[in-house]
RNA sequence: GGUGAGGUGGCUGAGUGGUCGAAAGCAGCGCUUUGCUAAAGCGCCGUACCCUUUAAAGGUACCGAGGGUUCGAAUCCCUCCCUCACCGCCA
């Protein structure tokens, strides 16, 4: 969420900064200032009023108390009672108004995101490693996985219907070597804290991550509770300090965790996405940080790097791309997104996304640190996946796999998964 | 699911219709005094919004959330949420 003072104080600034974003968000500033001035307007006479009454009411308390009769006194207060509850109604509402426009603003793009209108502008900003070479035509991990038994399309499919994976045999035991991996590198080298937290969330815990209200339509829900299937691990695992005033001490926060992630992808269906690239459950090791505003830039260029080293230890090929403001989410200030190189695909499949949302949902969940001047400031808040796991077993099973159909781990793995290769 | 207790400022905790934004203590900040590493005294010390703005000063709201009663609600009534305890059920 902006800070209404932002948009009031530096309007052209704002607009000009959610233009390059493209879409109409722009467009509702003036909406949003309009909205503003009515509110202040009728805030202001609420409170004259209620004024009013406070200082006539303790009169009446003040003569009561001396024994004199008030009935007139308290004839003319009663007057006001009306016209006061005509203002409190129509603050609400503006109230309510504003609330609703800001929450459906999406974020300032940061000074230093590329300028572009989509993906196409996005820059590479690094790349690692080369591309594997094959003695033959590599095959697509659907076809490898189909040969080693590692997943089941057709039967998932029969319990939850399409884009659902059932992993079996090596294959099951290859997702929790990766799981078991993941969590080990991030907490004992890159000094996370692992949580383990719920997958269902309240519809305010998705307000705060900025899912809600304006992705609705992306989540599944469960009615009878009012509790959504978590869409990643930022919504429960940022929104575990929501609320909180946290002391400058224990900043940053660096929290990984597992979770699957529930997702209904809609307008996306019968994308020609086969196998494990597009899924409505998966699972994914989840970095997230809590910093002051002041450390929050080097933050996301080190969470970035927690990240890569994923792939670097596993020898995956990779590049790291920017978005430019024209294709970065709707929360965020600024995102590298980490793609890795599937030989069976002939490209390269997103990961990882880095991105930092300044104090924009910090703003929404009201997640505020005291500063050394014992002032309540704003917290920024940061997530990047560590990575997503099914794409990160594509390029696994791809990048690996051998003349024969077998797949040949790396090294780090093959103690957690408790063999040398697969086949 | 049932019964009971409870939710007050950074923390502990008083306050059951009027001058209560709220006692007291702790923590924090400032000053003074004494001075072997600490104590004593005094003062300050919540948040949001509105108005104004260089600043200051003012105003309103906020005692879990939302309604209601009343001239007036932390205090009375209703609904909901959460916490704790016990019982029931259960992996």
């Amino acid at each position: 969420m902006l800070d209404i003072r932002l948009i009031r104080e530096h309007s052209e600034q704002v607009i000009a900064r959610l233009a390059a974003r493209g879409g109409e968000a722009h467009l509702r500033i003036h909406d949003i200032l309009d909205c503003d001035k009515e509110r202040r307007a009728t805030e202001t006479k609420l409170q004259h009023l209620q004024a009013d009454r406070k200082r006539i009411s303790k009169e009446i308390g003040m003569r009561k108390a001396k024994g004199e009769d008030t009935s007139n006194v308290e004839a003319e207060v009663r007057a006001l009672g009306e016209e006061l509850t005509r203002l409190n109604e129509m603050s609400a509402h503006w109230d309510e108004r504003q609330k609703d426009l800001l929450l459906q603003l999406p974020n300032l793009p940061h000074e230093g995101c590329p300028v572009g209108a989509d993906a196409e502008a996005n820059p590479e900003i690094r790349n690692w490693g080369t591309r594997p070479s094959f003695s033959f035509t590599p095959k697509s991990h659907v076809e490898l996985g189909e040969k080693l038994g590692l997943f089941d399309f057709e039967r998932a499919a029969k319990i939850s219907g399409s884009a659902f994976v059932c992993f079996k045999g090596a294959g099951a035991r290859l997702e929790r070597a990766l799981l078991n991996f993941l969590l080990d590198l991030h907490t004992r080298d890159h000094g996370y804290t692992e949580v383990s937290t719920p997958f269902v969330v309240r519809p305010e815990a998705l307000v705060g991550t900025s899912q809600l209200p304006k992705f609705e339509e992306q989540l599944y829900r469960c009615d009878r509770d009012e509790l959504y299937l978590a869409p990643t691990a930022e919504v429960p695992v940022t929104n575990l300090h929501r609320e909180e005033i946290v002391a400058l001490e224990e900043l940053p926060i660096r929290y990984a965790a597992y979770t699957p992630c529930f997702r209904r992808e809609a307008g996306s269906a019968g994308l020609g996405t086969r196998g494990l690239i597009r899924m409505h459950q998966f699972d994914k090791v989840e970095l997230v940080k809590i910093t002051t505003p002041e450390t929050s830039a080097q933050e996301l260029e080190a969470l970035t790097q927690d990240a890569e080293r994923v792939l670097q230890i596993l020898g995956l090929h990779y590049r790291t791309i920017e978005l430019c403001t024209g294709d970065i989410g709707f929360g965020s200030t600024r995102t590298y997104d980490i793609e890795v190189w599937a030989p069976g695909q002939d490209g390269y499949l997103e990961v990882s996304s880095c991105s930092s949302f300044g104090d924009f949902q910090a703003r929404r969940m009201n997640l505020r640190f005291k500063d050394q001047d014992g002032k309540n400031r704003f917290c920024h808040t940061l997530n990047g996946s560590g990575t997503a796991l099914p794409r990160l077993m594509v390029a696994l099973l791809e990048t690996y796999q051998q003349a024969d159909g077998t797949v040949l781990l790396p090294k780090i793995l093959q103690p957690y998964f408790g063999a040398e290769r697969i086949g």
